[in-house]
DNA sequence: TTGCCTTCCGAAACCGGTTTCGGTTAGCGT
DNA sequence: ACGCTAACCGAAACCGGTTTCGGAAGGCAA
């Protein structure tokens, strides 16, 4: 059953025929006789036989392989996203039998090297990467190898690749207009480092919905931090002992929003009514955090499986740029917004005196 | 800079060499004399020469590659492990420069169809499967298909055939004794369709111990359901609308504890002072949970790189069952375990009147 | 019958490497 | 000067497919 695999060469001989012929038999060409190609067809499905698919490669001069770029982070924090996009990606590319290749690195020269070996010995044939930063050097490396890729995520200078983004700074406006029309107006930021393109995006819309709602944001009311619950653990605890804490804090993300609601609750305050927290990327689990974390959700399932096609089509001749999509995240209120609560300005005195 | 790719043949005009002589200069071969193996270096540096990756594998007959069979899963609980799983497999095989390729299926036929595709056409010289059925039809189809693997988890028969497995029915030994010392004889089991081995042996765990304590376990006390909070969280509450509520109860996930913690909490009750609850995976954002998650915790971190090295050197010929790996879990409390309070049994009534 | 055009298949080049084998050259001893 | 042995490199087969090209066989018309 399991015998040596049986390669074009025996399944010839066997049939009384050259490679050649058994070859354009199973491909489909017309100048076999249908007699003839039904009696390969036959004798190859008895026979087990699968094409040596190095050798097809090879041959076509075609790797048929995209590689994900696996994201590199410090933390350990599990990055549940990574399933969920192998996934979408595999399936995109399983519909032509395309092989997915993942591929990680240490550091970034090492992330480089990396690239370049993969593109250049012919391994891969598109790839896909995530979280670019700002002016990543991936995306110029890659334009430079003439290597078709599509980006998870997207850079200031977005106009000449394909890329799938969520558009963070229109959803962190829509976060801080949220908490205004409950009447906040003190809002804090927990981000992180701003090498990261996105965690820039989000920043600005923070700020410019804050602009736009006429409110000032206090230098200290930014706080970056590690991009983990302990980071979003420590920065809120900076936010809450300053001189005028916030009334909401809006966070880089759902792990770092689970570290605020630590430092909150640590220090005695109910998120959602003494102070409110909003949280980004919808992870399921923020249901289950104590209370229920409100979140920009975003629409995660698909992109994987859009970033696959797209790279499939960049590779059949598609220019890049033609391949951009935004998509928009939305709010989901569970428990940690809520309306002002003016008694939960401990520290400020001004108000406090406003009140007595 | 990112010229054409220069192979052999252009390298080797470019030296007056022949591809034979450049390619032994390359690899190291004694018969090529010092001082050209040293110019035949520096001009692939200064080229750039990358050896065609498909041709040196066709060449060589392996493929250098290792497939893992990501997990399928109706459920869309992103899967945090499988993140771990490839980095560590993809530094295990980036010692050797091997290739790891992450292939998934819809259908269990579907799978098999993969795999024998993956081994036959030669595409790949090892697989990774993780969380094996009871009989796993990929096992017996590898093994017949000869071709190297490692599982990740184990399954009742698991002589002949190498794994890296937690100990998943001693670590709820391990919980049910915890919660025995707590004063625990209520005990429940939230599990999950017994298909999966692992499922299987965590509940084996648990009436084992629950045996040892001299203790009998209500038919009604293991319930079985999705493999996820939801799951979780129905379990949970035909637990407690039973005649005879447990007193605490053993989750066979953290998944799955979130769900029970929340119904738990839905009908008024404190999880970790009226019912005991104790997950398992040891997950970070168990930490945040309401409370914190107590869990049996398994040493995630390095089971990728085991298993890649493990795969390795079955590959390079070792014997499968000399690769064998059990690790155990072990209890993190944190705030969903704690005494027995005889008060928290509101439905049975021969222990009220105990009371009174 | 001859000539021509299809139909169908064999032969061979090719993809880009690796590896074996054999031959030339240089160096050495005598 | 001759022979012998190493050292070094060229030539060619090979991995297992794909694809082009050309030719043999057969059918049809003249």
């Amino acid at each position: 059953m399991s015998a040596k695999s049986v390669s074009l060469k025996v399944l010839a001989a066997h049939l009384g025929l050259t490679v050649g012929t058994v070859s354009r038999a199973m491909n489909g060409y017309t100048d076999i006789s249908p007699a003839t190609r039904e009696r390969v067809r036959r004798a190859a499905d008895e026979m087990g036989y699968r094409p040596n698919q190095t050798a097809r490669r090879l041959s076509l001069g075609a790797s048929e392989t995209i590689c994900y770029l696996m994201p590199r982070y410090s933390t350990s924090v599990a990055q549940p996203f990574v399933a969920q996009l192998l996934q979408g990606l595999g399936e995109a590319l399983s519909k032509r039998n395309w092989d997915l290749l993942v591929s990680h690195a240490d550091s970034s020269k090492d992330e480089l090297h990396q690239i370049e070996r993969l593109v250049r010995s012919g391994r891969v044939g598109g790839m896909v990467i995530s979280r670019p930063l700002k002016n990543d050097p991936r995306i110029a490396l890659l334009q430079d190898l003439k290597c078709p890729f599509v980006v998870h995520g997207r850079t200031a200078k977005s106009e000449s690749y394909a890329w799938y983004d969520v558009d963070g700074e229109a959803a962190f406006v829509e976060a801080v207009n949220h908490l205004v029309s409950l009447g906040h107006g003190e809002i804090a930021f927990v981000g992180a480092p701003l090498q990261y393109q996105f965690a820039q995006d989000r920043l600005n819309g923070f700020e410019r919905a804050m602009a736009d709602n006429g409110l000032t944001v206090r230098r200290d009311h930014i706080q970056i931090a590690d991009f983990s619950d302990e980071g979003g653990e420590i920065a809120t605890n900076i936010l809450l002992e300053a001189d005028t804490p916030p009334t909401a804090i809006v966070c880089l993300s759902d792990t770092m929003a689970l570290g605020a609601l630590a430092a909150i609750r640590a220090k005695g305050l109910r998120p959602g009514v003494d102070i409110s927290v909003i949280g980004y990327d919808g992870l399921t689990f923020g249901a289950h955090a104590n209370p229920p974390l409100t979140t920009m959700a975003q629409p995660q399932a698909h992109a994987g499986r859009r970033l696959g096609d797209m790279l499939l089509s960049i590779i059949d001749g598609d220019a890049p740029d033609k391949h951009q999509e935004l998509q928009r995240a939305h709010l989901l209120r569970r428990k940690t917004d809520g309306p002002l609560q003016k008694a939960a300005v401990q520290n400020d005195v001004s108000i406090r005196e406003e009140l007595s």
